[in-house]
DNA sequence: AAAGCGTGGCG
DNA sequence: TCGCCAAGCTT
C-alpha cells in the first residue's frame, strides 16, 4: 500500500474542513466584509478571546463585543472601563487591555488598517505567534503555519511524538510539519493585499485546529473519523492516547483572602484592583490574610499587621479610614469588619482561593457601586451572588 | 525559560 | 467535591 504524500494530507484536510466546519459567529457572513472573505477585525478578536478559552464561552462574549464595538474605529475610541466591563467573566484580562491598546496602536500607527503580514501583526501588543500567524491566514492569506494546543496535539499523535505540550520541541516539530503541508499546497500561497481571506492556507490552519477540536480530542479520538488516519503513527501503533506525553502534574498555592461585604442603600461597597490578579476590575475590599499551613490564629495575627493584610497598592484608594487604624489581635477586633457571613472557593490559575467572607462596617458610600454597572472579578461575582 | 495570568464545564 | 483542562502572551 502507498504511504499517502504530504500534499495528499494537506487535500484531505482541506476537504474535511468543507465538509465538518462548525458554523461559529467569528465564520458567518455577518463577521464578513464582503461576500467570501472574512473581516480581519472579526478574526483578530475572535482569536484573542479564543487564548486559552472555550469556543462556547467566547460565542456570547464575541456576539455582544461586535454589537458594542463593531469595528476598529469604535474599540480604539472606547474607554478602557467600557472594553473591561465587555470582558468581565472571560478571563485573562490582560488581553483586553492589551487589545485595546493594539487597537489605538494601529489606529495612530497604520492609519487604522490593520497589518496584513504575521510579521507585522506580531509587533502589535497581545498578538503572539499564534494570533499573528492565525490573522495573517485566516484574514489575509498568508500561508504561515499556525501552532496552538491542538495542532500540538494532532502533530504529536501523526508524528508520534512522545512529548509534552509545553516543550519546545514538539512546538517546532509541529510547526515544521504544518509549514511542511503548506508549502505543498497549490499555489504555495500568495499572501493577500487586502482584507480578503477565505483561502486555502487559512482552512488549512482552521482545519487543523478543528481537527483538534472536534475529532482529535485529548481524551476519546474518533479515530475512525478522522481524515488522517491512513498516515497518522500514532493511530498505525493503535496508541494515540500515548501523544503528547502527560503534563507535569501542576503545582498549586494555597490562598486565604478575607472579604469584606457592605451592602448599602444605594449598593454594594466596591473597590477596584489596580495590580496584580485582576487589574481594572472591581471586587469588594479584600485582603490576603496568610499562605498555606497557617492557623486561624496565626491568620488572625497577621491580620493586626497593617502591612500584611491591608495592600494598599491593591487599591485605587484605602478602604476606609477604618481600616487604616490600629487593630486588635483577633478577629473578632479586625477593623470595619463584623461578623463571618460564610465562605467561598475559587481557583485562579495555579492558585487555590479560600475566600472568607465578613459584614463589612463603616465605609465611605462614595464607594458603593451598582454592582451591575461594573467588571466585577470572577469570585466577586460569586460572592455576591451568594451573600448579597 | 519558567512562571504568572481566569474561567466554567465536565467526568 | 475536585482535578484537569481550552484556539497563548508577556516578562
Amino acid at each position: 500500500m502507498a504511504v499517502p504524500t504530504t500534499s495528499a494530507v494537506a487535500d484531505r484536510l482541506l476537504n474535511w474542513f468543507e465538509q465538518h466546519r462548525r458554523d461559529l459567529p467569528w465564520r458567518r457572513p455577518g463577521a464578513r466584509k464582503v461576500a467570501g472573505s472574512r473581516s480581519a477585525y472579526a478574526t483578530w478578536i475572535s482569536e484573542i478571546m479564543l487564548q486559552q478559552t472555550r469556543v462556547e464561552a467566547v460565542i456570547p462574549y464575541f456576539e455582544a463585543w461586535m454589537r458594542s464595538f463593531p469595528d476598529l474605529g469604535s474599540l480604539a475610541e472606547a474607554a478602557e472601563e467600557d472594553v473591561l466591563r465587555h470582558w468581565a467573566g472571560l478571563g485573562y484580562y490582560r488581553r483586553a487591555r492589551l487589545l485595546h491598546a493594539a487597537a489605538k496602536q494601529v489606529y495612530a500607527e497604520h492609519g487604522g488598517r490593520i497589518p496584513t503580514t504575521a510579521t507585522a501583526l506580531r509587533a502589535l501588543p497581545g498578538i503572539g505567534e499564534y494570533t499573528a500567524a492565525a490573522i495573517a491566514s485566516i484574514a489575509f492569506g498568508e500561508a504561515v503555519p499556525v501552532v496552538d494546543g491542538n495542532v500540538k496535539r494532532v502533530a504529536a499523535r501523526f508524528l508520534a511524538r512522545a512529548l509534552r505540550l509545553d516543550e519546545p520541541a514538539l512546538h517546532r516539530s509541529a510547526r515544521d510539519w504544518v509549514a511542511g503541508l503548506h508549502a505543498q499546497l497549490e499555489g504555495g500561497g500568495e499572501a493577500g493585499d487586502s482584507d480578503v481571506g477565505g483561502g486555502e492556507a487559512g482552512n488549512l490552519n482552521e482545519a487543523l485546529m478543528e481537527l483538534g477540536a472536534t475529532v482529535c480530542t485529548p481524551k476519546d479520538p474518533q479515530c475512525a473519523n478522522c481524515p488522517l488516519h491512513g498516515s497518522c503513527r500514532a493511530f498505525a501503533a493503535g496508541t494515540p492516547l500515548a501523544y503528547p506525553a502527560a503534563r507535569r502534574p501542576k503545582q498549586w498555592t494555597e490562598v486565604e483572602l478575607w472579604y469584606g461585604l457592605g451592602i448599602g442603600a444605594d449598593g454594594v461597597c466596591l473597590v477596584q484592583r489596580q495590580e496584580g490578579w485582576n487589574p481594572g476590575l472591581w471586587e469588594p475590599p479584600s485582603m490576603r490574610a496568610e499562605v498555606a499551613g497557617l492557623t486561624s490564629a496565626q491568620v488572625a495575627s497577621r491580620w493586626s499587621q497593617p502591612s500584611k493584610w491591608l495592600q494598599p497598592s491593591a487599591w485605587s484608594q484605602p478602604p476606609s479610614t477604618e481600616l487604616d487604624d490600629e487593630v486588635g489581635e483577633t478577629t473578632a477586633s479586625a477593623p470595619g469588619l463584623g461578623a463571618e457571613l460564610g465562605l467561598v472557593r475559587h481557583t485562579i490559575t495555579h492558585h487555590r482561593i479560600r475566600a472568607r467572607v465578613f459584614e463589612l462596617q463603616d465605609w465611605p458610600t462614595a464607594m458603593e457601586h451598582d454592582a451591575a454597572g461594573v467588571a466585577l472579578t470572577g469570585l466577586a461575582r460569586k460572592i455576591l451572588s451568594q451573600f448579597a
